[in-house]
DNA sequence: ATATCTGCCTGCTCGC
DNA sequence: TGCGAGCAGGCAGATA
């Protein structure tokens, strides 16, 4: 915060997502952070004049501040960089070219799709009843950024075990209880793992290049044939809607005996 | 409207 | 040791 940007370097032109480069140059040429924050997976830069420099760090993105002579401004995966008055510079690394970045007038433009923040979430009986008459798997529902915004795929499998809930369960057939135990697994879920500092899984570093430490409270995320914490049975993959599924077949049930 | 699939990408692991 | 295949996954866009 409190920083101005001089000028905007685009090395893999797919990275920037809107506008062109001339018009950011344009637009972000003296401007001011005055505020940063987060909707969802985005990350948000206020500017002074109501603009949002917006990005989006997919699978291996990351942002720093580096001096303006950093060899990180050369590194081969730096994508772009945005010079700021008093020398520094804010650069955007992304190996896998997955990142995004927006500079918006709306910020709605861009995260205007995206479904309630998990952990500020006052949760209506017309949001709940649209939601829980969806006929897609469970786990693909929690994945849905119009439904609930941020969850990723470690923290979808995390929280469905916690809650006790076969990922393939169909939304519409979730109970009351069974609902209700998922909202507050996600919510648990998230918290510790802010509160650890993430997870630590081949590409993730805290702002700051620090690991973080969830990675140690994963119960079923990537423990393929490892005994369930709480069951004992070896925990089991499939793929769910293109994704990597973990769950113990015995703590989450696909069809409930009687 | 809803559900599902494909392409985008590179680095790493695995098996031969 | 070298090499290719397979895998990881968030989201846009296409398709059903």
């Amino acid at each position: 915060m409190g920083r101005r940007f001089v000028s905007a370097t685009v090395l893999w032109p797919r990275t920037l997502a809107m506008p062109p480069l001339e018009e950011v140059e344009a637009r972000l040429q003296g401007r001011e952070v005055i505020a940063v924050g987060r909707r969802g997976k985005y990350l948000l830069m206020h500017l002074d004049d109501g603009q949002t420099l917006v990005a989006h760090l997919r699978m291996t993105g990351r942002l720093s501040i580096v001096a303006a002579d950093s060899p990180l401004l050369e590194d081969k995966h730096t994508r772009a960089w945005f010079g700021l008055a008093g020398g520094d510079a804010l650069v955007f690394n992304d190996s896998r070219k997955f990142g995004r970045i927006w500079l918006a007038e709306r910020l709605e433009d861009v995260v205007g799709k995206l479904g309630p923040e998990p952990l500020a979430w006052d949760l209506t009986p017309e949001d709940s009843a649209r939601i829980r008459r969806r006929k897609v798997a469970v786990k693909a529902l929690l994945l849905d950024q119009t439904v609930v915004a941020g969850v990723g795929n470690i923290y979808a499998d995390e929280s469905l075990f916690r809650a006790g809930i076969h990922p393939l369960r169909k939304a519409s057939t979730l109970t009351d209880a069974e609902a209700g135990r998922l909202y507050d697994a996600l919510r648990e879920v998230l918290n510790e793992a802010i509160q650890k500092r993430g997870t630590l899984l081949r590409d993730y570093r805290t702002p700051y290049g620090e690991d973080g430490y969830f990675q140690n409270d994963l119960r079923v995320y990537g423990k393929v044939g490892m005994p369930c914490p709480r069951c004992g049975e070896p925990i089991e993959r499939i793929r769910v809607t293109q994704r990597s599924t973990h769950f113990c077949p015995k703590c989450q049930k696909e069809l409930i005996e009687d």
